[in-house]
DNA sequence: CAAGCTATTGAAAGCATTTTCAAATAACTT
DNA sequence: AAGTTATTTGAAAATGCTTTCAATAGCTTG
């Protein structure tokens, strides 16, 4: 029942530890009758090295540590994926957090990750404070930040350009005389919302004019549902923007139990494509980012960091795609 | 910039390793002033306990391994914050791995679990095969399958019965004289769809029927959509039961684009219930399956598990609840 | 054939903990 | 005050690997 070690490999194979480990590391000084030896008695014994205490002996994991806000979001899956997917392909684990809101809950999450000495961390949250970031630092431990524009210069990110993408889409929409926009906040991903309405803001202000129309709303879907019917008290036109795919629901479902036509009365657009927003009647036109392309690219990053292979440019800025749908009229 | 560790603590504190240590781990042997003596040093060093050598010395990591086929699904997401959470409250690291078609990547994920020496692994997955699980065993591993009905006896699982609960629906269905009724397959979830079909037939053979209505459909929601449409051209009532969300939305749009009334002549039914069930319109009667539960109870009998209180039942059967929304006219 | 290389191998130290066992100290007893 | 017991502490071994440095063996070369 107990464990084979690398003592009982080189026991069988006759040899010390030391050319055991050679083998299991592919070093190319060990003669080939040798490695074959012990080869053979890896393979008897089904010894499997033990990554522990190579962590320890090498002072590295090859684990990295993942934190994200909550598992629920569709797109967030999609990041795991790209994530998980060149984890594998560089022999790197994932150990995933997620965070709460709270500065308690951030705080016992940095604890545990310096603790499991993880070789860096990836950090998609809104939540991760100021204060993690500097402890983490502080415990020189490289982290990858996706999804959020960075806020300190030293730190890498990958990103889109959310700002932008709203400020092109107003840009036009108020080309087309509508300005009526408004933005709604999602509290779970409140920076971003917050982004979005800078974005907004800065596509009126270049035109001259003023923009006020961020509406704040409480977390879940019944909320966003009441909100927006009281909205569309005053606004019978105009285009709202969401940032997920179930608020933009709401909105629709709000604006079909009003009587407002989508999209001849009221445009909808949600920022994060998903499959649902093609999966819906009426499909809800929105930007598709690439979520799987964010987590792969920043997990590719971090790996960078720690062969350092030094990282050309610390901030990765990814291009996303409007796609105008059923929910809007113009293009 | 080197890492501190117990000896600059001992150091610092003037006692030996052996009291940090026992210190950190909360041993009550240890007079008072010297306790307090080495908290002050700790605090000022800010000294964090290498878990890798910890777990070294200790033989467990306090992480365990979790396998999912991909993130990407709603209720998986939900799944795993329930898993996260249970996990945080016990003090345990999720470990993630994602497996994908193919023997050799789930060979590969074995590897690595074991190579990592989690303390157990929990899996939810259709294409673990019989051999992982032999092999996890062999090395004596913990497991907990989650949401399958365990195959062997010896495996502990958390699961729903997906065949009492298409059994009882179509029970029912047949009750209302509607015996045209399909079960969609979903290839990422194959076992769970086989599941369903089983629970269909069961009904009809226990009402004297046979049944033969298991639509095999290519993954994609296009393929999907193109399947239900051809299945519409001999089959204008009744009731379709698929297993994912966004299957069903593409029964939906299939139907409305065929002008088949839904519920009016055609009944849909989803088995996992998400938000998007009731965010799209029609709503989609589905079964509300205690996703969140499912990783919590899992995650719970693994840390019993662990700590060797005996598992009670082996099997942890979890509740479901149908919710009969806007695509049934029966309830 | 001695000297000098090179290709292989092994001994031992190091990585950061825990834990056992014995020693030291403290606290009682008589 | 000496003996006994209970409470605290520390030394050292153990956990399973990597890696440096030295040693050995096998060649080559002058």
């Amino acid at each position: 029942m107990k464990r084979v070690t690398i003592y009982d490999v080189a026991r069988e194979a006759n040899v010390s530890l030391a050319t055991v480990s050679r083998v299991i590391n592919g070093s190319d000084v060990v003669k080939e009758a040798t490695r074959n030896k012990v080869q053979d008695a890896i393979t008897k014994l089904g010894y499997k090295p033990n990554a522990i205490a190579q962590g320890l002996a090498l002072q590295r994991t090859t684990t990295i540590g993942l934190i994200i806000p909550e598992a629920s979001f569709t797109y967030i899956g999609q990041i795991i994926n790209g994530l998980l997917d060149v984890a594998k392909i560089y022999n790197y684990n994932v150990m995933l957090h997620t965070i709460t809101e709270g500065i308690t809950d951030a705080e016992k999450i940095v604890d545990v990750i310096i603790k499991s000495r993880v070789d860096g961390v990836i950090v998609y949250s809104d939540k991760m404070m100021e204060d993690s970031i500097t402890t983490l630092n502080s415990y020189n431990i490289p982290i990858v930040m996706i999804a959020n524009k960075a806020s300190g210069e030293s730190l890498c990110s990958v990103y889109i350009d959310i700002a932008k993408a709203i400020r092109e889409l107003c840009n036009r929409y108020i080309g087309y005389g509508v300005t009526d926009i408004a933005v709604l906040e999602d509290r779970k991903n409140r920076n971003s919302s917050r982004l979005m309405a800078h974005g907004a803001k800065q596509a009126f202000e270049a035109n001259g004019l003023s923009w006020n129309n961020y509406i704040e709303i409480p977390n879940e879907y019944r909320s966003t549902y009441r909100f927006v019917r009281k909205y569309f008290e005053d606004h019978r036109h105009g285009l709202v923007i969401a940032y997920r795919d179930s608020q933009a629901m709401a909105v629709l479902n709000s604006a079909r139990e009003n009587g407002i036509a989508v999209p001849d009365d009221m445009e909808v657009v949600c920022f994060v494509d998903t499959k649902y927003n093609s999966a819906v009647r009426p499909m809800i036109s929105s930007f598709s980012i690439p979520s799987y392309d964010l987590g792969a690219v920043s997990m590719r990053v971090m790996t960078k960091m720690l062969e350092n292979d030094r990282v050309t440019d610390k901030e990765k800025c990814l291009s996303y795609l409007y796609t105008a749908r059923q929910t809007t009229k113009h293009h």
